[in-house]
RNA sequence: GCGGGUGUAGUUCAAUGGUAGAACGAAAGCUUCCCAAGCUUUAGGCGAGGGUUCGAUUCCCUUCACCCGCUCCA
């Protein structure tokens, strides 16, 4: 399937637009049109229709270990920030960065580590020492190495180099020379080998990693994923909080909550659709890496015995739930992720990937991720930032209290709320386990479009073939229901057709149309993925039938108009 | 963020240093008893800003957006 045929399908027929258009657009900002709010809404409300109202919690559902409720949450996009520092996202988000103008690469900040360099029989002839960086496992062999082949010195002349402390990369440094006069690599006489701070930066003597040459490396850049924004209309800096970039987090605070009002019991889950952000540095893809983006999430809390059969079953349920609605075939994949690919809290996680017609032949591109958190969420925020120790524990991360080196406090503290669960039949006290099935909606929108878009060739009134574009999505998410024309706009049949409409658009949308050649109209609502067009005909004057064209087969079938409501209804439900 | 490419009507495409054409689509009407091409009429465009020029959609610069490759992707 050709993308560029149905990027441009989805402008002309009103499925996506691009954000602020007549301004020029707005990269990675995405608008739905008429068509495809009625797409997205669909596939949001089956989601929650299949997976919360509609869910049975009195009996085992297929696969499952036991019966499980579910409920549902909408949180606000904006949550206090400590839920951003201690669930991980503040660090992991607020990088600072540096780019090498020589080999394009980038690095993160804190991932760069150097040392001065000087050789020894150059000291006096005013050539400035060079920062030799690395990002190497071992530092010091690595930065050895490369500041001998920098100085084009043997490895048997190592003696020559004159290396000072492993430190981070100087930053804000062209700004004030500060840092720079304090590091300064002093040469074997006790002076400083560079002096002329006015017209020269550390940047300019920096060897980036993998460079030949210095001062290519541009400096440390604040990198912020997450959407920075002020709350309070005198805001400073002090009130500065963020759009979320998951909907989870709202649901690990609000736990307690739905535990204290809502009667459940482990094992359940917490639902949530909203929106999200994040600053993606590389939007592509249409629709499917934007900056601002909707997620359907699960939370789903069990007892840590059982975590790795819940985490099985609701990778399987929710695999089954994108082929029931019609993402059947090859193109849909899951993946369980290798160990090493693991986050660091995650004793599982599987990938729902769609082959999009974007992607290279062979690549996939995510649609949900089902992933085993463990209790690594409602901890974080009982306790604080957690980070994996030398033994592979979680362990609040600690850092030296400010001007008292030698003490530590946590980095990020908790809410240092109880989050523990106890049973109340078998007393027993535990932290949740969390499965987390969390889906975007915006990338299964764009999954199923690409699905649905089907050529095919239907032959004209002259029998000659025509290419026809319809859009083959399951009725229960197609945007429009059922289209209904009068075949001709006289003798009555416009007055029939209208009154069928009606009582079919009291139930769902419905489309009624009675301009031009009726092969027309259906090829119009073939674009527009219409499963079901309802013709009013001659033959409804004398027996009170319409036609029902099927949208895939192009078969034609009579009903009785009485019926045609209820018949519509059980194909589209 | 870097490199390359592209921006003309709703869509797909032309042409041009002297203010733009087509096809399809859309709208209105006529015609039409079942799958887009029967007729008439109508509306609609040079991504934005600056420069060169008597004059720029065309040449130059900047910017924005899209596509490809790299990078990134908790």
């Amino acid at each position: 399937m050709d993308m560029d045929k149905l990027v441009s399908l989805c402008k002309r027929r009103g499925f996506l637009f691009q954000s602020s258009e007549i301004y020029g657009g707005l990269n990675g900002f995405w608008d739905y049109g008429p068509l495809g709010v009625e797409l997205k809404r669909n596939i949001k409300e089956a989601w929650w229709q299949d997976m919360v109202r509609g869910h049975d919690e009195l009996s085992t559902p297929a696969g499952a270990p036991e019966a499980y409720e579910m409920t549902g949450l909408d949180c606000t996009i904006i949550m206090h920030p400590q839920v951003w520092k201690v669930s991980g996202h503040y660090d992991l988000f607020c990088d600072m960065m540096v780019d090498c103008k020589a080999t394009k690469k980038r690095y993160r900040y804190d991932q760069i580590k150097g040392r001065w360099a000087f050789r020894k029989d150059q000291v006096g002839t005013g050539k400035p020492p060079v920062f030799v960086t690395t990002v190497a496992e071992e530092f010091d062999a690595d930065i050895e190495r490369r500041a001998l082949k920098y100085f084009n010195l043997r490895s048997k002349q190592a003696d020559q180099l004159d290396l000072g402390e492993l430190m981070s990369l100087p930053q804000g440094i062209s700004a004030q020379h500060g840092y720079f006069e304090s590091e300064t690599y002093y040469d074997a006489e006790g002076k400083p080998a560079l002096t002329d701070y006015s017209s020269d930066t550390p940047l300019n003597h920096v060897l980036a990693p993998e460079a030949n040459e210095v001062g290519t490396l541009t400096e440390p850049r604040e990198f912020n994923l997450m959407f920075k924004t002020i709350v309070g209309a005198m805001g400073t800096e002090e009130d500065a909080a963020f759009l979320r970039p998951e909907t989870a987090q709202g649901i690990f605070v609000n736990f307690k909550n739905v535990l204290d009002s809502t009667r459940v019991k482990v094992p359940f889950g917490i639902a949530q659709i909203g929106k999200s952000f994040r600053n993606e540095i590389t939007p592509r893809n249409f629709t499917f890496r934007s900056r601002e983006f909707e997620q359907m999430e699960i939370e789903f809390f069990c007892h840590p015995n059982a975590s790795r059969k819940w985490y099985e079953y609701w990778r399987d349920r929710r695999m089954k739930w994108y082929t029931d609605l019609g993402l059947a075939g090859e193109r849909l994949i899951m993946r369980e992720h290798a160990a090493d690919e693991l986050s660091h809290y995650s004793v599982g996680t599987a990938d729902i990937e769609y082959a999009f017609p974007f992607l290279p032949e062979g690549e996939y591109g995510e649609l949900e991720g089902i992933a085993h958190r463990g209790d690594f969420d409602l901890r974080s925020h009982m306790e604080g930032k957690l980070v994996k120790n030398a033994e592979g524990c979680l362990e609040v991360e600690m850092v030296p209290v400010e001007g008292k080196p030698d003490k530590l406090r946590p980095k990020h503290r908790g809410s240092g709320r109880d989050l523990t669960y106890r049973d109340e039949v078998t007393n027993e006290k535990f932290v949740p386990h969390v499965i987390e099935p969390s889906s975007g909606a915006d990338r299964a929108t764009l999954a199923f479009l690409c699905e649905a878009y089907y050529e095919d060739e239907q032959p004209d009134e002259k029998g000659e073939m025509q290419t026809r574009v319809v859009m083959r999505f399951h009725p229960r998410i197609a945007p429009i229901k059922a289209a209904v024309f009068p075949l001709v706009k006289k003798d009555g049949l416009p007055e029939i057709a209208q009154e069928i409409y009606r009582k079919l658009k009291a139930k769902f949308s419905a489309f009624y149309d009675e301009k031009g050649a009726v092969g027309r109209r259906y090829r119009r609502q073939d674009e527009a993925g219409t499963p079901y067009c309802i013709t009013v005909d001659g033959q409804t004057l004398t027996d009170n039938t319409v036609t029902i064209r099927d949208r895939d087969t192009l078969e034609q079938w009579r009903v009785k108009v009485d019926e045609v409501v209820e018949e519509i209804s059980k194909r589209v439900m």
